[in-house]
DNA sequence: GCCAACGTTGGC
DNA sequence: GCCAACGTTGGC
């Protein structure tokens, strides 16, 4: 079982839209660093951290659990779709999503928490200027922000 | 809204 | 395969 985090902004889809809607596929990933991580390493039962960018509160504000491993993205096949790729043919997709499962919230662990924590040096997301949607998380890590949120 | 940093594209 | 130009991301 692996750790994750996956970045999403909340005027999109949040970790409340998640809670309702208890499961959700993992669409429009359009990096290929992160797609290959999907496509080749991101399992059943792997934990995920939901982390928002873009907004008022930064930082990580949840967990989720893959329930589904990579599958083509149709929205790349969708021309009125945001995600939309001219370039994937259907035969060969250039994309895919996982699917998870929302297992609940944390209290916020800010952006700029985890960038005062040294432990989480290597965290990509503290790393200058990263800006990958999705990122390893490893065990350490993992547990480290756990305790930042002070609820265990 | 600004801008630094990074990814992608395309000409050569 | 290099690399300059361009587009996008995301914190602030």
């Amino acid at each position: 079982m692996a750790y994750w985090l996956f970045k999403t902004e909340p005027d999109t889809f949040s970790i409340d839209t998640l809670k309702q809607q208890k499961v959700s596929c993992w669409e429009g990933v359009r990096n290929y660093q992160a797609r290959n991580m999907m496509r080749d390493e991101i399992k059943v039962g792997d934990q995920v951290f939901i982390y928002h960018s873009s907004c008022k509160d930064v930082g990580v504000v949840g967990i989720a659990t893959v329930i589904r491993e990579a599958y083509p993205d149709h929205f790349q096949f969708d021309p009125e779709s945001p995600y939309f790729d001219p370039k994937s043919a259907p035969e060969n997709p250039r994309w895919v999503m996982v699917d998870i499962e929302y297992q609940r919230h944390l209290r916020l662990v800010s952006l700029k928490r985890m960038k005062a924590n040294p432990a989480l040096a290597e965290l990509p997301l503290v790393q200058r200027g990263s800006r990958l949607s999705i990122m390893p998380v490893t065990d350490v890590q993992w547990h480290e922000i756990l305790q930042m949120t002070g609820q265990f």
